[in-house]
DNA sequence: GGCCGCGTTAGTGTATACAAAGACGGACGG
DNA sequence: CCGTCCGTCTTTGTATACACTAACGCGGCC
C-alpha cells in the first residue's frame, strides 16, 4: 500500500472520529512523523484532504480541521437534498427491482434498539446498492464527498432510539418506492427524510452544542 | 506565485482547451520540464486534477486526460440539474432582487450573434451572482466542480447561433424569475435551460463526433 | 515604559536523489 | 519460427536537503 494512502485513510479516520477535532492544527512534520511517513507522501494526504474540504489553509502557514457548525450543517443538507432526491429518482428507473424489494424487507424487520451497528451496516449496504443503480460516476463521486463530511455531522449529534425507529420507516418507504419504480415518492420520501434528520441534528446540537 | 498552482493552472487550461485531449498520457517528467517546475509541485497540480477528475490514473503507471463520451455528458447534465435547480431555488430566496433585474435587463439587450465573447461573460458573472446569492460553500463547491468538466463539453460542441438565442431567452426567464423570488419558476426555467442545452449538445456531437 | 526594527526560528515550498516496480526488447531455447 | 525469460530502462513513489517566508521574541531607541 503506497504511503500517502495510509496517511490518507489514517488523517481521515482521525478527523472523522473526532481524535483531531475542529480547529486542530495540521503540521505536515508532526502528523509525517506520527503516521511513520516522509512528508512527500503526507503533503498528498494533506492536499487530498483539502481538496475535499475536511481541512482548510486558515493561512498561507497554518492549516487546520475545518470547523462544523449548524449553518455548514444546513449547508450540506442543502446539497445532500438536491444529490440524494435525484439518485433516488434515477435508482427508480434503473435499479434491479427484486435487490431493493428486499432491501425494504430488510428494514421492515430491522429492529435498531436492538443492534445499531446492523442497523448502520444496513443503511451503508442501502446507499452502495443505490450507487450502483444510479450507475452515474459523477453523480455518486459528488455523493461520497458529501459523506465524508456527514460522517462527522453523524458523530456531533448522537441518534437518539425514537429517531432511529422512525429513520427504520422513512428508508423502508424510500426502498419500496425504488423497488415500485415509483420515482416521484422516492424523491418525496428522501426529502421527507433528510427534512426530519437535519431536524434531529439540530435540535440534538441545541442541546448539547459541544 | 506558488509552482504548484501555476502548473495547475497551465494543465487545466491546456486540458480546457484541447491542447492536452482525451486519452494524453501526461507524464510527470515531461509536464515538469514542459512547464518549469520540479516534479513535485507537477505531482501536487496533477493530484489536485485527478482529484477534480479531469485526469484518470488508466494504471498504476500511467495517467491519461479523462475521456467524454455522450454518457459521461448525460451524467455531467443530471447533477448539473440537480445542483443549478437547487441553486437558483435558493438564490430566489435569499438573492439581491435588483441585482438579478438588472442581469434580466441585460440578457433582454443581448445579441450573442454580434458578440458572442460578452455574452458568454455575460454568463459568468450571471453564475457568480447566483454563487454569491446561494451563500453555501458546499454547493458551490460542488458547481465550480462540475464547470471545470462543462467546459470541455462546451468546446465539444460548439454553440450554433439559434441555440444562442434561444438560451438568451431561458437565462433571462431565469434571472426573472430569481429577481422576482419565484424560485418554482427559476426551477423550473433552470430544468427546460438544461434540458434544452443537453439536446442541443448531444445533436451537434451526433453530427459530428470529433 | 512603549514601540519599532532586526535576528532567529519554525515551518512550508521546491528540488533532487534514490528506490522499486512494471514494461519493452532482445536473446536463447524449444 | 515462436514463446519465454532475463535484463534494462523508464516512470512513479518516497525521502531528504535546501530555500524562502512569515512570525515571534528580544533588544535598543525614543
Amino acid at each position: 500500500m503506497k504511503a500517502s494512502e495510509r496517511a490518507y485513510a489514517i488523517l481521515l479516520d482521525d478527523i472523522q472520529c473526532g481524535r483531531l477535532p475542529a480547529g486542530a492544527v495540521i503540521s505536515e512534520v508532526e502528523q509525517a512523523t506520527r503516521i511513520g511517513v516522509s512528508r512527500t507522501p503526507m503533503r498528498e494526504a494533506i492536499g487530498r484532504l483539502i481538496g475535499a474540504g475536511l481541512v482548510v489553509q486558515q493561512s498561507p502557514r497554518v492549516t487546520v480541521v475545518a470547523d462544523i457548525d449548524a449553518e455548514d450543517i444546513r449547508d450540506l443538507f442543502d446539497v445532500r437534498r438536491a444529490l440524494e432526491e435525484t439518485a433516488v429518482r434515477l435508482a427508480s428507473q434503473r435499479a434491479d427491482r427484486a435487490l431493493f424489494a428486499a432491501l425494504a424487507d430488510e428494514f421492515a424487520g430491522a429492529h435498531p434498539g436492538v443492534d445499531a451497528d446492523a442497523y448502520y451496516e444496513l443503511i451503508a449496504r442501502f446507499d452502495a446498492a443505490v450507487d450502483a443503480a444510479v450507475a452515474n460516476a459523477h453523480l455518486v463521486s459528488a455523493l461520497r464527498t458529501l459523506r465524508t463530511h456527514l460522517v462527522r455531522v453523524r458523530r456531533m449529534a448522537r441518534d437518539n432510539p425514537s429517531r432511529l425507529a422512525q429513520s427504520v420507516a422513512e428508508h423502508r418507504l424510500i426502498a419500496s418506492a425504488i423497488a415500485a419504480g415509483d420515482a416521484d415518492l422516492a424523491a418525496h420520501a428522501t426529502h421527507v427524510h433528510l427534512h426530519n434528520a437535519l431536524t434531529t441534528i439540530l435540535e440534538s446540537l441545541q442541546e448539547e452544542p459541544s
